[in-house]
DNA sequence: AATTTTTGTGATTAATCGAGTCACACCCCG
DNA sequence: CGGGGTGTGACTCGATTAATCACAAAAATT
């Protein structure tokens, strides 16, 4: 990577981080010299010098630098490190009460019962990650998941097949080529990994759409189901997930892994109950029967 | 604290952090409902029910809500802790690659030389207490801090003056009442703690400003200075700080802590030197003579 | 069936904020 | 006496946000 491709990288990062882009540069900047007047920081930023002052007290006000009022002002830069966990820190200390706020504001009432119809969405990666892991920890008898596409084999989804397979649950797990086979036989030793009998998840979603591929595809339990597609162009994952046995989504779904997963015997998914429970009538267990179920539609 | 305060303080929070007006309202309700239409957000939130569906959007696409494609759309956010946790991911995904970026931007030229003439001003809360507990960690034979507001006293710094005192660094502490006396001798067994003869510290800048107080005052070896003053009203800390035994700030500081803080004998903040360079002239040890060193002012 | 809400999209306006430029009054240096 | 560097403040322009409106389709009411 070329400095200035990390210089550039630097500047968009502080801007996510919430600072303006004249604070970035100059900021960029004085990270690169231990110490400068405007001019300095202005023909090495290109911001307009008479603008740095705004920006250098802004920074001064967040702590990032360090001001020498001297008849030509100097600027200079905390520490890298030091400028950092001043950043964390700033962000911490909203984010802390923040989650003190929101917890007494939430109204906790009907705790979600498992059973539902809806079917919900979800877009961002993180979102999207963090529910997977959700509903892989809630596991309580199996867990199946196919990867089509390899980044969303994070290593803290490899962690949480490997903390579902130590629970005892029995881990099925789908893949496209043999390095994620490895990847996750490394992870989870008891999990089952299957490489072939996949080809259908290509083209799968209407053809409408080019390039977009599956991504993640997880069934808990044959009652909690969560489908991802990915769009390699804008690297964008967006994914659907439903609970409940009868689910119009998660009976699709269920058939399809069915058709695509079952080998050796083995009946993947299979709807058994392990709660006691009998939420409603057992429609769900046989024949789904219709075939466009107005549950089942994404976008 | 009123609901209705929390319900602020949380719009205002998440505001700070980078939502939108709108999306930190919906988000808001969202977490107060379990599950609601456009319409009900709108009502409850005071946000233009069309503009609902793009904070929504952008929302789900933070990983903090979910979407229902219904017929009627319906809303809910991610749990509260999930939500807090996506947002600190999305923080620490970008504070780490900022900091190695900047790391390798920086240009490690001079390490510094403990040897200026220069005063550096900073503003902020955390950059002060950062500079302190740096400054502190550096200390080698002797810490003087004179505590002027006990809002300064956090338990970070008290921390930093055990370590110093762990190392077998001297560490003396003025300060206005015997709360902080208390506090201090807790963290630091060691410590020496003056109370009185500190009443030159209030009304010591200039009478211009009323209300503002000393807030913190650091000398370390002899050479090392950092004072700060602070604003009740504002909740403002401002602090100054050089380096050097010829420093001007330094000069006119010791002189002052001679003044007020050596009682039994004790000279403090005698200016012998601890390493063997002889940096220039020994004209720092007795009078400083000039009563209007240029680099002594603030402001 | 007729009427009234609700729903979702889009265009449009108004206000605010950030980026960028200019004019000025220094001050210091040769 | 210039000329370049310094610091402040006013100002323009453009993009982003907040806020309103018009509209067509779809429930829900009556």
């Amino acid at each position: 990577m070329s400095p200035d491709t990390r210089h550039d990288e630097a500047l968009e990062l502080l801007q996510q981080l919430g600072l303006k882009e004249y604070e970035a540069r100059c900021l960029v900047t004085l990270v690169g010299v231990a110490d400068a007047t405007a001019k300095q920081v202005s023909d090495e930023s290109d911001v307009p010098r008479t603008r740095v002052y705004d920006a250098m007290r802004v920074l001064e006000s967040r702590g990032l630098v360090e001001v020498q009022h001297a008849k030509p002002q100097r600027f200079r830069s905390v520490p890298v490190g030091e400028a950092v966990e001043t950043l964390r820190r700033w962000y911490d200390a909203r984010l802390d009460p923040l989650e003190t706020a929101l917890r007494r504001l939430h109204d906790t009432g009907a705790p979600e019962t498992g059973e539902t119809h809806e079917v919900w969405s979800l877009l961002s990666r993180d979102g999207i990650a963090s529910r997977t892991r959700q509903i892989t920890e809630e596991a309580e008898r199996e867990v199946v998941l196919v990867v089509g596409t390899e980044s969303v084999l994070t290593d803290e989804l490899l962690g949480a097949l490997a903390d579902a397979n130590e629970r005892g649950v029995s881990v099925v797990v789908g893949a496209l080529d043999e390095g994620i086979r490895e990847r996750v036989e490394a992870a989870a030793p008891d999990a089952e990994v299957f490489v072939s009998e996949l080809e259908w998840l290509r083209g799968v979603e209407g053809a409408a759409e080019e390039g977009v591929s599956v991504g993640r595809l997880l069934l808990v339990d044959g009652s909690t189901i969560l489908v991802s597609s990915f769009d390699p162009e804008s690297s964008t994952e967006r994914a659907v997930f439903g609970r409940g046995f009868s689910n119009g989504l998660v009976l699709i779904t269920r058939r399809l892994m069915e058709t695509g997963l079952s080998r050796g015997g083995r009946a993947v998914g299979s709807p058994e109950r392990t709660d006691g429970a009998a939420h409603d009538g057992e429609h769900a267990d046989s024949e789904p029967g219709s075939s466009d179920d107005p549950e089942s539609r994404e976008e």
